[in-house]
DNA sequence: ACAGGATGTCTAGCATTGCTAGGATGCCGT
DNA sequence: ACGGCATCCTAGCAATGCTAGACATCCTGT
């Protein structure tokens, strides 16, 4: 417990983030396939072996990642929500900050949703920023919607859908801003079967 | 062009099938990250440099996968749909199929969807069977709707998301079939704006 | 002050991956 | 029967994730 072990400890915690954020940014730029982990700890600095004692493999650090990811998508889509002039408007902002963090960090993205990860999701352990993106979801829609967390759902999913898709060319990149309005429009809240009598 | 190399040529399609079918038999059993070139070879016993002769690579072979799967998608889809009883019910029929076979064959939706490949989605060289696919969600429209493309679309990608979502843990495996109920009855044609007045 | 143990780090290596070069083997046409 | 060609396999390469064992460094107890 003496100053020494300390310093120790804060360097390791200083090391662990070097390492998250290099894989990152090694990520964004060239993708995740570069991401190799001698490529990791050369640029840490360090041999390989460092990474294995503050991480049990690759898909510990891309999980550690996109932990980090969830916690910026959580803020990022407040911030729009609060920024959203009527309640009404939250909604279609909230969706539109969502897409554009999906195409603008592409790898952060994938590390949250397409690649392999140990993250818990939807149970008791799921780490705090993943509970708090999914919260924003709900928040754009009433209090007294009993089925808030059906529509948070579907809606996420079909965002994802979006997001996903057309990153990957499977749908035209443009026309993004016309799903997204007839995605906003059909989805919000409001009666729950507007078109049968 | 002797009877001799008119066999030799079918038995080069043969094989060729022959590894497609073994990709994804072995991809199905036990997960594409157990499909290496060589279990591969030993499943079709030859040796690995004949898949190199029939593929460019390994992704190339996960596309044929992938395209054969288009092929039973498309089928599944119009099945589904051309045994509903009333047009009004082929929306949710077409949909329920979708994710039917997305979590019945986990292994094969993955190619279509996930993987890397080489395939040209939404363009002129666009393989039949993508089209097919989009198609049998498109015909789920009205055909005087001008915006029947928009609304597959749109739709396609929330049944990826939620088949993607929840194959993958991210969302609660239960309450599929209200996610369906709800997308189905939000999304279906009729009034662009059924709810503001 | 100094040995002994614990902690941390690195070098070297393993097994597996996708992919390829080069040689051996057989089949065809003349 | 034999030259030429297509086909196929053995062997190997470079790169990957990961680990064992040696080396050094620092803390602790006498």
């Amino acid at each position: 417990m003496s100053a020494i072990s300390e310093r120790r400890e804060r360097e390791r915690a200083h090391r662990h983030q070097m390492i998250i954020t290099a894989a990152r940014e090694l990520a964004e730029t060239e993708g995740w396939e570069a991401v190799t982990t001698r490529r990791l700890a050369e640029r840490v600095e360090y041999s390989q072996p460092v990474l294995y004692s503050h991480f049990d493999g690759k898909d510990a650090i891309v999980s550690a990642v996109a932990l980090d990811g969830f916690s910026e998508l959580a803020a990022h889509l407040r911030r729009a929500r609060q920024a959203a002039a009527e309640p009404g408007q939250a909604l279609r902002a909230v969706c539109r900050a969502y897409l554009e963090f999906a195409t603008e960090r592409p790898a952060l993205y994938q590390a949250m949703f397409i690649l392999p990860t140990d993250l818990k999701f939807a149970s008791a352990e799921t780490p705090p920023p993943l509970r708090a993106s999914f919260d924003e979801f709900v928040s754009c829609f009433r209090p007294d919607n009993k089925r808030r967390e059906l529509f948070a759902e579907v809606l996420w999913s079909a965002l994802h859908g979006i997001a996903v898709l057309s990153e990957s060319g499977r749908i035209p990149p443009d026309g993004q801003e016309d799903r997204l309005d007839f995605l906003v429009t059909q989805i919000a809240d409001a009666p729950m079967k507007p078109i049968t009598p």
